[in-house]
DNA sequence: CGGGACTCCTGCCAGC
DNA sequence: TGCTGGCAGGAGTCCC
C-alpha cells in the first residue's frame, strides 16, 4: 500500500545509491510481477549507467543512458533493500505488516537483484508481487501506457481547487472512489483518501460532481498537506534511520481516522468514526462532521 | 461510456 | 492447538 508520500521517501532513500552508479549485475528470479519483465529486461539494463531517480505518481522511474527508462511500481507489498559490503546499510524502504527481515537477495520473495559498480546490492522484494518493473524509451516515457492515463501530480502547482472540479464534472461515483482514480489526480491511495477527506470535513459518500467550489478550496489544500506530512516523516524516518529494522512507510505515522473505527472523531470530538465499504474498499470517516 | 465488481497474490489473524 | 476463511488493496480488465 505504498502511497505517493512512502514511493518518494523510498525514492530519496535509493536515489544515492543508485544515480551516477552503473549497473553490473541485473537478475530477474522469476519470470513476471504483476506484468512479465520485458524479454530484454535484464540485457538492457546491465552495464548501463543510471542518471536519475524519479518519481511520477506511485512509479519510480530510473532514467539510464542512451534513452531508456525503468519504470518501477511497487505494488501493495514491494520494498528495496540496500546491501553494501554484505551490511544492510539503507532502509528496505517498505514494509507494511509487520517487520519483516531485510532482504538479503536470497529470499523466496527476492524478485530482482541489481548490482552496481559501487559494489552495492540494491533487492526488490514483493511478497504480493502486485508491484511491477519494465522498461520504456526514456523520449518517449510519457507516452507509455502506464504513464499516459496518470493525472496531475496531487502535490504540483497544476493541482488546483479548479483543476479538480473539472475532472470530477459529471462524475456521479462516490468522491472517495474519484479520488483514488488515478486519472483524477495521481499518487492517492485509500489511506490518504481518507485521511485528507476528513481534514476537509468532506463525506467520502458524496457525489464528486456535487462537490462545488467551497468544498474543493478545502479538499486541495487538505491532499496537499496529508501528503506534505507523510512525506516530511517519511524523510525523518530516514534520516534517522541507523540501522534498525529498516521499516518505513505508514505504520510510522499516526492516522487521524483510517483504521480508527469506533473512536472518537479526534479533532472535533462530534461523533465516532465510521467504517464502511465502497468500491470493495474500507471507507474510514467521521458521519456527522463530514458532509 | 461510466462505474462497480472482479482479479491477481500471500501474510496475518480472528474464530471455530 | 491447528486449520480455515476472510481481509488487506493498486490498478487493469470485464461487464452491465
Amino acid at each position: 500500500m505504498p502511497e505517493l508520500p512512502e514511493v518518494e521517501t523510498v525514492r530519496r532513500g535509493l536515489a544515492p545509491h543508485l544515480e551516477g552508479a552503473r549497473l553490473m549485475r541485473v537478475d530477474a528470479r522469476r519470470p513476471d510481477l504483476r506484468i512479465p519483465f520485458p524479454p530484454d529486461f535484464r540485457q538492457a539494463l546491465t552495464g548501463r549507467r543510471i542518471e536519475r531517480l524519479e518519481r511520477r505518481a506511485k512509479y519510480l522511474v530510473a532514467r539510464c543512458e542512451g534513452d531508456l527508462a525503468l519504470i518501477m511500481h511497487l505494488g501493495m507489498s514491494g520494498r528495496f533493500s540496500v546491501i553494501q559490503n554484505g551490511q544492510i546499510e539503507a532502509p528496505g524502504a517498505f514494509v507494511h505488516e509487520g517487520t519483516m527481515a531485510q532482504a538479503d537477495g536470497n529470499g523466496p520473495h527476492d524478485h530482482v537483484v541489481f548490482e552496481t559498480d559501487a559494489g552495492t546490492r540494491i533487492v526488490y522484494s514483493d511478497h504480493r508481487r502486485f508491484g511491477l518493473m519494465t522498461l520504456s524509451p526514456s523520449e518517449t516515457l510519457d507516452a507509455h501506457p502506464l504513464m499516459a492515463v496518470l493525472g496531475v501530480e496531487p502535490i504540483g502547482d497544476d493541482f488546483t481547487p479548479d483543476h479538480l472540479l473539472a475532472k470530477l464534472e459529471g462524475r456521479h461515483t462516490p468522491i472517495k472512489s474519484a479520488l483514488l482514480d488515478q486519472k483524477v489526480v495521481a499518487g492517492l491511495g485509500n489511506i490518504y483518501v481518507c485521511e485528507a477527506l476528513y481534514e476537509a470535513r468532506i463525506s467520502p459518500r458524496r457525489s464528486a460532481y456535487t462537490i462545488g467550489k467551497a468544498r474543493a478550496e478545502r479538499l486541495v489544500p487538505a491532499i496537499k498537506g496529508v501528503l506534505a506530512r507523510a512525506i516530511e516523516a517519511g524523510g525523518s524516518t530516514l534520516r534517522d534511520y541507523a540501522g534498525a529494522d529498516g521499516a518505513l512507510g505508514y505504520f510510522q505515522h499516526s492516522f487521524k481516522v483510517y483504521g480508527r473505527e469506533g473512536e472518537p472523531c479526534p479533532d472535533r470530538d462530534c461523533g465516532t468514526v465510521h467504517r464502511i465499504v465502497q468500491a470493495n474498499r474500507s471507507t474510514f470517516f467521521c458521519p456527522k462532521c463530514q458532509r
